[in-house]
RNA sequence: GCUCGAAUGGUGGAAUGGUAGACACGAGGGACUUAAAAUCCCUUGGCCUUUAUCGGCUGUACGGGUUCGAGUCCCGUUUCGAGCACCA
């Protein structure tokens, strides 16, 4: 009978459903494991064949461990809120829930076609109200508590409440945005709002005035990671530099176990350094320099204490509040203008252009070890968001600072011997000192590593200095000024920013009629008319009612996308749960997520967010573990692999690829769904597009041959392939061994349909294994052969390695292999079928359900055993070994199995053949490497 | 500029320091067939030799090194990709 894959894979579908076949309890008496894939943002566009291929790995890594007796938790959901829909709102005004809405069915549908294990009754949404109350609640949790540097843990700000109300600042070691000092008695005397605005410095959720990315172009501020060079990963808009007041996440508390969990987890190297230096750890000292002639002192810091000696002017950063302190009056006029010149450049003009620019403030510093006078300098190249805002500069040992010293005519000066500083900075850390030496210190004649150790030390003890540790990682933006987004559960009590009573969560998202940031420039949410909350009803009200003494005014703001992404993987755990995000017996079954799969795209935002909102759900005692992912697979992207025909120019005529250097030609993008093995399908390209209707060809050999490219998979490329077209030709089978077979799991490759007639000749000849022509089954009974059992046996000794590693691309070929040796064989022993069964189960789930049911196997493919391979069958009678000479093979000879290497050498040598290459020379040595090659060195 | 990673046939890609190119596509040849599809078999890195077999040389971006033996390890160069980028 003819592999009917139609048939066979909806009829699995039906059952697969109809038996809950995958449905996942909790059950002690198995072993955990939690694969999870990153969950994919719904698009209109659908699905594409390089968007399955995590989910293909994962889900075979899935069934195999299920098939090894684990528990496996495999679920599935949707990033639903976004910018593309509300874009697409606003052009339309449809409403983003229903487009939302539409698509996840099209994924679903779509998803569904390709056999994954995933437990549906666990499927989450990020838009849904009881999924986004806790995505509430914990940023609730987050604006009542700050980050206790001593014992590295959040804490409930009550206990902050409590310490300033009894020593104010006094002994206060919290991460905060920034130092303040204040004493129980003036805690105890401010006001409401004074209050709130000081706790606001110390939440790990607040509100700050801070420098944002702000982007006109999208009308709302964005974070780090969605800016790239300048303008918005989404829209490609410019981004300007705006002080602003936003919500934020305090990510920068945990910016040392970020970096420490590192050290725990099984990702791979590269993304561990794309986090390490996201997080940008830089050990220095911080120094205090008193301003000359004024009570004012700042304080600067540097990696580089060692080069004290070398100070020739200090620069501030051009919003350093310390500019208008430090401006004397004869330079205000400049320093003015240049601080408004600054403001007034975007960050891609900054990039763009690097020219030198600053300006002096009038002021002069003195310099702590020295003495000395030393002009204080303002320029962009120093930024505020970092460190202090301001930088001793030594032009001799940096470049940046050498580069400003020769344009403004500042004096340089060498700290280090023998270095040539006349035509650039010398920034290496090393060499011996001079040059650097007080009354108390002399760093002369140590090396740099020593002085720097000898400077902090002395800095210290003089109580001019601390040593102190820097990190890039900034405090996260929380709040766009977007509608399709998660609402705030905040409403202002007279501008005191106030949590809504955890029983009111979730705050669902109003309905709105306009999606455009209104013309005040509120966000959207301006438009929704019932958004006031009424603190006596704990009602969400109308706005007409607010009188600021029971209703207030809602947040308007909303969350961004990362919110809903960051414990989701918590959410599966327990997804109907509306008591809390995760019960606790739920999350101490299945603890974390043991393999996550997922594009490396997401190393700075989602993945450093989620490990964030996981560590403080850890010192909420909501989380078990420290770390969410215990290892990561970034799997690589699919590239669109496209054709191009070549226009002859001018003219309607295309010239196939050997012959296109003969004219002037153009090459065009043509749909690669017309063209099959680069060969176009004349015809339907006329027939492709009505200006094409006309259209002449110069072929070669009869055929029209197309050029190719790699490029990314588009639309506008033309080499979009849909997986349903791939599944209608071929089977879901085949698609996931091809998708499988194309290569290394986490390497980006293109895809190209061609190939993958290879991967349906093979399952239709392991179908044509189990039955004859008449579709009956022809299994026998009774011992396997030899070579049968050696076949199968080394099949699952490769698979199972290979499935370990990841390494799903050869265990495709594993498979062929041994379907040839078998159908060679002519093996129908039902011993050995059933194995083979069981291996490919994992990769073809369909076909494997129906072979399992022909061969009479219990129960479904997905919970029989997996086979155990057994060394014995695998060992060879003889083995052939090659005789090497310095290295080059001569002839080969086959020795038992058991033969030692002694004996082998005795034979070898005694050999014949042997004795004519060793003629007339000595042996040096022979070496006989098991299994493989006897190599004789002669000489 | 700094930090990672990669480079193997026409193509995708295999190779615990041990016969490089598994497996698949494509291409060429053949069998079956009225024909086509499907299926099966043979050849397929390059060069040389041979009627053919047998055989020889060369070959994993480039130049060195370690080793009996290097695609694999070490040093240098080139190219490509990724991350960070006035981070003091």
């Amino acid at each position: 009978m003819e592999y009917d894959f139609r048939q066979i894979e909806s009829k699995w579908h039906e059952l697969w459903v109809k038996r809950g076949t995958y449905k996942v309890t909790e059950d002690a008496s198995k072993p955990k494991y939690y694969v999870l894939n990153m969950f994919p943002y719904p698009s209109g566009a659908g699905l594409h064949v390089g968007h399955p291929l995590g989910y293909i790995a994962s889900d075979i890594y899935a069934r195999y461990k299920r098939q090894r007796g684990f528990n496996v938790l495999n679920p599935m959901g949707y990033d639903a809120y976004g910018l593309p829909a509300e874009q697409y709102a606003i052009q339309t005004g449809q409403h983003p829930a229903v487009t939302t809405e539409k698509n996840i069915a099209r994924y679903r549908e779509q998803l569904d076609k390709i056999g994954f294990s995933f437990d549906w009754d666990r499927e989450v949404r990020t838009c849904e109200p009881g999924y986004y109350h806790w995505t509430q609640w914990a940023f609730q949790k987050m604006f009542n508590s700050y980050y206790c540097n001593k014992c590295q843990c959040a804490q409930p700000i009550e206990k902050l409440i409590e310490h300033f109300e009894k020593q104010g600042t006094a002994a206060l070691d919290v991460a905060c945005s920034e130092e303040l000092t204040f004493s129980p008695a003036e805690w105890n005397a401010m006001d409401e709002k004074q209050k709130s605005d000081t706790l606001m410095n110390y939440r790990i959720a607040y509100q700050g005035e801070t420098m944002v990315n702000w982007c006109a172009g999208l009308g709302t501020v964005l974070a780090n990671d969605e800016v790239v060079e300048g303008v918005s990963v989404r829209g490609g808009f410019p981004v300007e530099q705006k002080k602003m007041r936003q919500w934020c996440l305090r990510v920068s508390a945990y910016a040392q176990r970020l970096l420490d969990g590192l050290d725990s987890i099984d990702w791979s190297d590269s993304i561990k350094e794309t986090q390490r230096n996201w997080i940008g750890r830089s050990e220095g000292t911080e120094m205090q320099f008193k301003v000359k002639d004024s009570d004012i002192q700042f304080t600067i810091f540097t990696t580089r204490a060692d080069t004290i000696f070398g100070v020739t002017f200090m620069v501030l950063a051009p919003e350093s509040e310390l500019v208008p302190q430090l401006t004397t009056a004869a330079q205000k006029a400049e320093v003015d203008a240049y601080v408004a010149a600054v403001k007034k450049r975007t960050e891609r003009e900054r990039i763009a252009d690097r020219r030198v620019t600053g300006v002096f403030s009038g002021s002069y510093a003195i310099n702590p070890l020295t003495g000395e006078s030393i002009p204080v300098w303002i320029s962009d190249y120093v930024l505020a968001g970092y460190g202090t805002g301001a930088i001793m500069a030594v032009p001799a040992h940096d470049s940046r600072d050498y580069a400003f010293a020769k344009h403004f005519g500042l004096e340089i000066r060498p700290l280090i011997e023998g270095c040539d500083v006349s035509e650039e900075s010398f920034d290496a850390k090393e060499g011996i000192m001079m040059n650097s030496a007080n009354s108390e210190l002399n760093l002369n004649g140590l090396t740099v590593k020593e002085s720097i150790a000898a400077t902090k030390k002395y800095v210290t003890e003089k109580g001019i200095g601390r040593v102190k540790v820097n990190y890039r990682l900034r405090d996260a933006i929380f709040s766009r000024q977007r509608y399709w987004g998660e609402p705030f559960p905040v409403y202002y009590r007279n501008g005191i920013p106030t949590m809504l009573p955890e029983e009111c969560l979730p705050l669902q998202l109003p309905e709105i009629k306009d999606y455009k940031p209104t013309e005040s420039g509120e966000p959207p949410l301006g438009h929704a008319t019932e958004w006031a909350f009424d603190t006596k009803t704990k009602k969400v009200v109308s706005k007409s009612l607010i009188d600021n003494v029971t209703v207030f005014p809602l947040e308007l703001n909303t969350m961004p996308g990362f919110a809903g992404s960051s414990a989701y993987y918590l959410r599966y755990m327990d997804p109907h749960n509306d008591k809390a995000l995760v019960s606790s017996s739920a999350d101490a079954y299945w603890k974390c997520v043991d393999l996550y799969l997922g594009g490396s795209e997401h190393a700075t935002g989602h993945l450093i967010y989620s490990r964030f909102w996981n560590k403080f759900l850890k010192d909420l005692g909501v989380s078990v573990v420290e770390e969410p992912f215990a290892k990561l697979i970034n799997q690589g992207m699919i590239q669109g692999r496209s054709n191009f025909v070549y226009r002859i120019k001018d003219t309607n005529t295309f010239v196939s690829l050997g012959l296109k250097d003969k004219y002037d030609t153009t090459p065009i993008h043509v749909d690669v769904n017309i063209v099959s093995n680069d060969i176009l399908d004349v015809e339907s390209f006329k027939a492709w597009r009505p200006e094409y209707e006309t259209a002449e060809f110069i072929l070669e050999d009869g055929k029209y041959i197309c050029g190719w490219a790699v490029e990314k998979m588009s639309k506008s490329m033309f080499n979009v392939v849909n997986p349903d077209v791939i599944i209608e030709k071929y089977g879901a089978d085949t698609l996931r061994m091809y998708e499988m077979f194309l290569g290394p799991l986490e390497q980006s490759k293109p895809w190209d349909t061609n190939g993958i007639d290879g991967c349906h000749r093979f399952i239709r000849k392991m179908w044509n294994l189990f039955t004859d022509r008449d579709g009956k089954s022809c299994l026998t009974d009774g011992e396997a052969s030899k070579d049968e059992l050696k076949s199968i046996h080394k099949l699952i000794k490769k698979v199972t390695e290979d499935i370990e590693n990841f390494s799903f691309n050869t265990s495709v070929s594993a498979f062929m292999i041994c379907v040839n040796e078998l159908s060679g064989l002519k093996c129908s022993n039902r011993a050995v079928l059933s194995d083979l069964v069981r291996l490919i189960a994992p990769f073809a789930p369909h076909i494997a359900e129906e072979l399992w049911e022909m061969i009479g196997g219990e129960g479904s493919v997905c919970d029989a055993a997996w086979p155990k391979y057994n060394e014995d069958y695998l060992k060879e009678d003889s083995i052939t070994y090659s005789i090497s000479f310095n290295g080059k093979t001569r002839f080969t000879m086959d020795f038992a199995a058991d033969m030692d290497a002694k004996t082998i050498e005795a034979q070898v040598l005694a050999n014949e053949k042997t004795q004519g290459y060793i003629e007339g020379k000595t042996i040096r040595k022979v070496i006989v490497v098991p299994r493989k090659i006897v190599n004789i060195v002669i000489g």
